[in-house]
DNA sequence: GCTTTAAAAAGTAATAT
DNA sequence: ATATTACTTTTCAAAGC
């Protein structure tokens, strides 16, 4: 299992003017009639961080809360870098936590469409079932080759407990079918 | 009294108004689709739920009637994909998938998941094939469904593959273009799943 | 509802070689 | 004919239209 994407929002409690740092920091994307927020990408680690006059921004593309608060922290430090003045410390709050997991099974989704409660799967439109869980609440793309996606967690032991959770679901309900696996990688 | 019998009078009219232009448009689509009469029929009592439940503010008639449509040729499994039917009305693909998927959510309507066999007999007929092309493709459909190959692929793309198999191996061979194009997917579609098929099914193909 | 950003899954589509 | 690139789905916040 691993977690892919986390997407804060990072409080400043300060005004910014966007239009200063598009002309002061490099590499920075500012077009307010098409989007209000200013597009900042750091290089690593490797995050985007859409910034906002109000002090409010976005951090998207972190892989674990040790490297979004790193990037936090590095975005305000090249800010400073380059002349912004940034006082008090930053509010973040993780929005979302995107992740994969491999049950390393073959899942009859059409079974499993069948007996789910609040799923979707329409192969025609996208490959994937999609079930919605209500405890963790949270969101599951599940593939027939046993693959999956968590989506709309808060926090990283909602992501583990959902798919214990769904594991055990399509096992009780047979959904589940072992698959000969020629390459286990191992992972912790 | 009065008052609250007026607004009941009001809702109820502008509901009449709506399901009046929803079924001219119902009954266009569907004709230009060439759906039987018990696809519009169902589909008429999908909109009428919708827009009884509220569903259709704020979306367009023609989007939820288009939505309507395809849970109804679903439910009643007449193959007709998304882009058929939305072909014919302003809204893109998109937005009708959209509001089906609000149909499924809001409404107690229940639609199955699409079988691959139930576009064997359209596509099959779109080529002029005999059934006995027809029943053994939805043979393969079947070995490959319980085997497992079927999960997650368009199923499209399944039958279409499926008949290129059927009527081959019944000399009466049509080319990966040809279906592919009655079947609404690409060749390239058209010849994965069939080399899939033919692979993990161990299907003979003595041509070349 | 839309706009923008990121990321995975597996299938399909469009374009390039 | 195959290889790349791109789009489908889901989630979430930000400010404004």
């Amino acid at each position: 299992m691993s977690i892919e994407n986390i997407v804060a929002t990072v409080t400043l409690e300060q005004q910014l003017d966007l239009y200063a740092m598009e002309r002061s920091v490099p590499n920075v994307e500012y077009d307010p009639d098409q989007f209000p927020g200013l597009i900042f990408r750091l290089e690593s680690p490797k995050v985007t961080s859409l910034i906002f006059k109000s002090g409010k921004m976005v951090v998207t593309g972190a892989k674990s809360t040790e490297e979004l608060i790193k990037s936090v922290k590095r975005i305000i430090k090249t800010l400073k870098k380059y002349g912004i003045k940034i006082t008090g410390k930053p509010k973040i709050q993780i929005q979302n936590i995107v992740a994969s997991a491999n049950m390393h099974v073959h899942v009859n989704l059409d079974k499993a469409a069948f007996l789910l409660e609040n799923n979707m799967y329409e192969p025609e439109q996208f490959p994937g079932l999609i079930f919605r869980m209500d405890d963790p609440r949270v969101v599951l793309l599940i593939f027939s080759s046993g693959k999956m996606v968590i989506t709309g967690a808060k926090r990283e032991e909602e992501v583990y407990k959902a798919v214990k959770k769904i594991f055990d679901k399509l096992n009780e309900l047979d959904c589940i079918r072992q698959i000969e696996e020629e390459e286990e990688e191992l992972e912790i | 009294r009065w008052r609250k019998w007026q607004i009941r009078a009001r809702i109820q009219s502008s509901i009449d108004r709506n399901l009046a232009q929803a079924m001219n448009e119902l009954e266009r689509i569907g004709n230009l689709l060439g759906l039987p009469k018990s696809v519009k029929d169902e589909a008429a009592l999908i909109y009428r739920k919708a827009v009884e439940k509220g569903l259709v503010r704020g979306r367009s008639i023609e989007s939820v009637v288009a939505a309507s449509i395809y849970a109804s040729c679903r439910r009643i499994k007449i193959a007709r994909t998304l882009d058929e039917i939305a072909q014919y009305t302003k809204a893109n693909r998109k937005e009708v998938a959209r509001c089906y998927r609000l149909l499924l959510r809001e409404l107690d309507v229940e639609v199955p998941v699409s079988d691959p066999k139930d576009y064997v007999t359209r596509i099959g007929s779109l080529l002029g094939l005999s059934g006995a092309s027809m029943k053994s493709a939805a043979e393969i459909l079947e070995k490959a469904k319980n085997v497992g190959l079927t999960a997650g692929k368009d199923p499209a793309g399944l039958a279409a593959a499926a008949i290129y198999i059927a009527a081959l191996t019944n000399d009466e061979r049509r080319t990966q273009k040809e279906i592919a194009q009655v079947a609404g997917v690409t060749e390239v579609t058209v010849r994965n799943r069939y080399k899939e098929l033919i692979q993990e099914l161990k299907i003979e193909i003595q041509n070349q």
